[in-house]
RNA sequence: CAAGAUCGUCAGGCAGUCGCCCCUCAGACACUGCCCAACACUCAAGAAUCAGGUGUUAGGUAGUGUCUGAGGGGAGGAAAGUCCGGGCUGCGCAGGAUACAACAGUCGCUAACGGCGACCGCACGUAAAAGUGUAGGGAAAGUGCCACAGAAACAAUACUACCCUGCACAGGUCUGCAAUUUGAUAAUUACAGACCUGUGCAGGGAAAAGCUGAAAAGAGUGAGGUAAGAGCUCACAGCUGAGCUUGGUGACAAGUUCAGGAGGUAAACCCUGUUGGCAGCAAGGGGUUGGCUCGCUUAAAGCUAUCCGCUAGAGUCUUCCAGGAACCGCUCGAGCCUAUCAGCAAUGAUAUGCCCAGAUAGAUGGCUGCUCAACGACAGAACCCGGCUUAUCGAUGGUCUUGCUAA
C-alpha cells in the first residue's frame, strides 16, 4: 500500500479527473491522468467496480498489486500527476508479477510522452 | 478394530525483503499558550524606587503538527445475506383504544428474540439400537374454497345399477274345459286359472356397488331387527369432548364416569392469546444577539395510520464567538482466557489474569525462497452485540450405539 501523500483524499476530486484529464486505453485497464505542477508528490488512484468480480477479496487483490507495482519503482510516475488507472479485468488478479510490471510501464510510460 | 450416529476445534507454517493503519515512549524542528529572568519603553510628573502593562532575548513547561528512532497491536467462522432480537441516538412525555404486523405445545435460559436447552405429542428411521424431523392454539363459533376427472366434493336428493309390490304385454310349464280329426289311445286349436322368465309403466325401499380423484360420506366386530336391508336399535372396542382419581412444576400419561356422531383446508377470511411507538451512525452532537410569523385552553406544533389523553410554546431569518470537505459519536464490551461451584442442559455465579482492528478513495499487504498430501476452500470489519440462514478445500479431537477380536 501507498502512503496517505499519494493517495487521493477527496471524493470529488475523482470525478474532477475523470472529468478534465487526459485518457489512456489498453488491454487490462485504462489511466485518466491530469498534471498539476504545484503538488511535489504524485497521487494515485484505482477503481475497481463490481463488474470486474462480485468478490471483495478479489477486487481488493487486485488494487493492492497495482499499488505495489508503482509504488516499488518499477515504473515512475512524475510528481505533480494525479492518475486513476480504472481496472476491466479480473485476470489482473493473477497475472504473473513480472508481466503486470511490463503492462503497466507501458501505460505509464506513454504520460510522459505526452 | 469396523460400521453407523452425533458434538466440537483449527482455517497453512517458517524465513528474507519492500511497504500501510492505529497506539505508547524518546529525540529534533515549527507554531501556540502559560511561567520566570535580564534589558528597554511605558505608567510618569521635577527626580528616584516598587507594583502593574508592552516589547526583545535566553530558559522552563504544556499542547498541536511534521520528521526520525524504538516498542506494541492490526479481519472472519461465517467479517456475507440483511431475515429476526436488543443496546445506543433523536423525536417534549411514552400513556390508552382501534387499525396493522409478527408469533403460537410445556417448563426453563436470556438484555431480548421468531433464538437456545430439556421435556411432551406426532411423524420418520434401523434387523435391533444410537438417532432424525416437526410450517404443534381453534375446523365441535361462523363464512368461504376443494381445479381436472368423476354419478356425486359435504346437501340431501337425483343418476347408473339393485330390492319389493301392483298393472299391462310376450314367452314357457302345469291344471281344467270346449271344438275338430281318429274305432280308441292320442294329436291340434281356442279359452280360463296358477306358477316361472323377460320387457315396459306406476308406487315404494335405500344398506352394500359405481373404474375418477390429493381427498368419496368417514362406525370396526357381534347380536337383534326387516319383504330385503341399513347405527335402524343394543353390547363391546376405538375416536373426540367434558368431569373425577393417581403421577408430574407443566405440556401430558394411566385409569374411570358421562356425552357425542363430526371429510380436508386457518401458509383462506376469521376467532383466542401474547408481543410490538417511529426512525436510524448519512442516527445524532455548540453557545449567543435581535427581529418576523403562528399559537397560548375553541391546542398552533407534535411521534407513525385514526382517535383519545398530554405538553405553552413552535417555526423561520439574523448578530457575534467556536468550527472549517474537520472533530466527537468510534470502540472496555450483555468483553476474552483459565479454574472452581450450581444445573441433565441452555446458562448462571465467584476468583485470578488480560486489553484484543478502528480505517474514511477507506490500513491489516506485495514479491521471493523453503516446507506440507495440497498455491491453501468459502471469503474482507465500517456504530456495537445476541441469534438465524447461506457458502466452504480439508485436517483433527471427543461422545454414544451395535458387532467382532484379545486380555
Amino acid at each position: 500500500m501507498i502512503s496517505k501523500h499519494n493517495r487521493f483524499n477527496r471524493r470529488n476530486h475523482v470525478r474532477y479527473v475523470y472529468r478534465k484529464g487526459q485518457f489512456i486505453r489498453s488491454k487490462y485497464w485504462s489511466l485518466n491522468y491530469i498534471s498539476k505542477p504545484v503538488d511535489k508528490s504524485y497521487k494515485l488512484a484505482v477503481v475497481v467496480s463490481k463488474k470486474v468480480s462480485k468478490r471483495a477479496v478479489v477486487r481488493n487483490r487486485i488494487r493492492r498489486r497495482l499499488f505495489e507495482s508503482v509504488r516499488q519503482s518499477h515504473q515512475v510516475i512524475p510528481p505533480g500527476v494525479e492518475v486513476i488507472i480504472t481496472v476491466y479485468d479480473e485476470s489482473v488478479a493473477n497475472m504473473p508479477q513480472a508481466e503486470l510490471d511490463k503492462l503497466l510501464g507501458v501505460s505509464v510510460d506513454r504520460i510522459r510522452l505526452q
